[in-house]
RNA sequence: GGGGAUGUCGCAUAGUGGCAAUUGCACCAGACUGUAAAUCUGUCCUCCUACGGAGUUCGGUGGUUCGAGUCCACCCAUCCCCA
C-alpha cells in the first residue's frame, strides 16, 4: 500500500492525496461510507460503485464476528468475497462498542467482556483477538482497539482510559505484526487518538500514537456530543502533531460543514453513519441545505429531488413522490434517500479535492459553509 | 309496530362519582455524528405572558350531587333481532 500527498493547501491545512491499495486506489480526502454488518443499509453494491461511485466502505469487527461469524467469513474467502464488495473496506475495531454499549460490557485491563445485543452471549475482546478477527474479516484497513471515551469525561478517566488505548495499541500492534493477512492481499493498521478533551492528553496521545509508525492515523473519541467547536479545536491540536506524509482519518465526522472545516484543519479520511441514517430516517443533505423530506411542505413540490444532484435518483424522483414515500412507509424512501445522501457527500468531498488542487479549497469552502447549513 | 344495544378530542378505543379525560393509528414537528436506529422524542380541544395559566368539552336538553363522561328523565341518531 502506499499513500502519497499531491498537494498540500497554501491557505490551510487540506491534503489531496492518492492511498492505493490492493483493492484499489482511493483520492483523498475521501468520504468512507458506512456498512456495519457487511452491508451500506439500504443501498446496493451496484449502486454505490457505479452510481455514486464509493470508493471505500466500512464495515464493523463486532457486529461481524456476532454475525454471520467468523467461520462463515473465512470460509467465504474474507468479506469482500463475502458480500460482493471488491473496492477497499475498514473495520472498525469494536472501540466504538465499548462506548455505545457501555450498558452491556464490562472493561478489563486485558480486554473487553461484551454481551451480545443480539442473544445475551458473552464475548471477551481483546487487542489480539481483534487484530485476529480483522485479518479474518480481510478489510484492508484494520483499526486498533480501543476506548472510545464518553463526553463529559473526567480528566482521571480520560487519563487512565487513554494508557489503557495505549497499552492495547502496543499490543495489537506485536499482533498485527506476528501475523500475516489471510487472503493474499495486504493489511494495514491504523491506530487511534484519544484522551477525550484535555489538550495535554490529547498530545500525548498523539504523540504516542505517531511514534508507532503505523500506515495511517485515526482521531477517536471526538463527536461524541461536545460543542463543535470543541471537536475542531482538538482536530486541529491532533493534526499538527501527527505526521504530514501519512493520511489522518477522523472517526465518526461528520455533517457536511463539519467534514469540510476537518478538511481544511488536514483530515484525509471521513466516515459516518449520518447520511444512511438520518436519511432513512427523512432527512436529506444538498448543496443548497438540509431538506426534511417528511415535512409538509414538499406535498406538491414536483421538482427533483436535487436538481445539483449526481445520483439517478436526484433526477428520476421528485420531492413530492419522495416525501410520499416516507408517508407510506414504502422500502424505497430509505433506499433513496440514503443513496442521495451517499452521492452528495462524495461529491463534496470530491469537490473538496478539486479545489484543493486547483488552489481556491478556502475560498471555496467559506461559500459552501453557510448553503450546507440551511434549512429549506 | 315490538324487543335489545350503542353514542367519548380526525378514526378506533379506555374510562360506572373528583377527569382536559386511557391507549393505538393518523396528522404535525423535532432529534440522529467510528449504526443495539426502516429508530427515538414531542405535540396533538381552544387561547395565553406557555416545564406555567385561563377557558370550553364526552349526541342534545333538563335534573340529582359539594362535584357528572360516569347516576336519573325525556329527546335525537345509529346498529342488531322479531314482525
Amino acid at each position: 500500500m502506499k499513500f502519497e500527498l499531491a498537494k498540500t493547501d497554501a491557505h490551510s491545512q487540506a491534503r489531496a492525496g492518492v492511498f492505493e491499495t490492493d483493492h484499489g486506489t482511493i483520492l483523498t480526502p475521501i468520504f468512507m461510507p458506512v456498512g456495519t454488518l457487511g452491508s451500506v443499509k439500504a443501498v446496493h453494491q451496484r449502486d454505490l460503485k457505479d452510481d455514486i461511485q464509493a470508493q471505500i466502505i466500512l464495515g464493523n469487527t463486532y457486529h461481524l464476528y456476532l454475525r454471520p461469524g467468523l467461520e462463515v467469513l473465512e470460509q467465504a474467502g474474507g468479506l469482500h468475497k463475502f458480500n460482493g464488495w471488491d473496492r477497499p473496506i475498514l473495520t472498525d475495531s469494536g472501540g466504538y462498542q465499548v462506548y455505545s454499549l457501555a450498558g452491556t460490557r464490562k472493561l478489563k485491563e486485558d480486554g473487553v467482556m461484551f454481551q451480545s445485543h443480539i442473544d445475551g452471549s458473552r464475548h471477551f475482546f481483546t487487542p489480539e483477538n481483534v487484530m485476529d478477527t480483522q485479518r479474518t474479516i480481510g478489510a484492508d484497513i484494520i483499526m486498533a482497539f480501543d476506548e472510545c471515551t464518553p463526553y463529559p469525561c473526567e480528566y482521571n478517566y480520560a487519563k487512565n482510559s487513554m494508557r489503557l488505548t495505549h497499552t492495547w495499541l502496543d499490543q495489537c500492534v506485536a499482533q498485527f505484526e506476528n501475523t500475516e493477512p489471510k487472503y493474499g492481499y495486504d493489511q494495514v493498521l491504523f491506530p487511534i487518538v484519544q484522551g477525550s478533551v484535555y489538550k495535554d492528553l490529547r498530545t500525548q496521545s498523539a504523540e504516542y500514537i505517531a511514534s508507532k509508525n503505523c500506515f495511517g492515523n485515526a482521531i477517536g473519541g471526538l463527536s461524541v456530543g461536545e460543542p463543535i467547536e470543541m471537536m475542531y479545536e482538538f482536530t486541529d491540536l491532533v493534526c499538527r502533531v501527527l505526521p504530514k506524509d501519512k493520511p489522518r482519518y477522523l472517526m465518526g465526522v461528520g455533517t457536511p460543514a463539519n467534514i469540510l472545516e476537518s478538511i481544511a484543519l488536514g483530515i484525509d479520511m471521513f466516515d459516518c453513519v449520518m447520511p444512511t441514517r438520518n436519511g432513512r430516517n427523512g432527512m436529506l443533505f444538498t448543496s443548497e441545505g438540509i431538506i426534511n423530506m417528511k415535512n409538509e411542505k414538499w406535498k406538491k413540490d414536483f421538482s427533483p429531488i436535487d436538481s445539483n444532484g449526481l445520483s439517478f435518483v436526484d433526477s428520476q424522483y421528485t420531492r413530492a413522490y419522495l416525501r410520499h414515500l416516507f408517508q407510506a412507509q414504502e422500502m424505497l424512501a430509505p433506499m433513496i434517500a440514503s443513496l442521495h445522501n451517499l452521492a452528495f457527500y462524495l461529491w463534496l468531498v470530491g469537490q473538496a479535492r478539486e479545489h484543493i488542487l486547483a488552489g481556491d479549497f478556502t475560498e471555496w469552502k467559506n461559500r459552501m459553509i453557510p448553503k450546507l447549513t440551511t434549512r429549506l
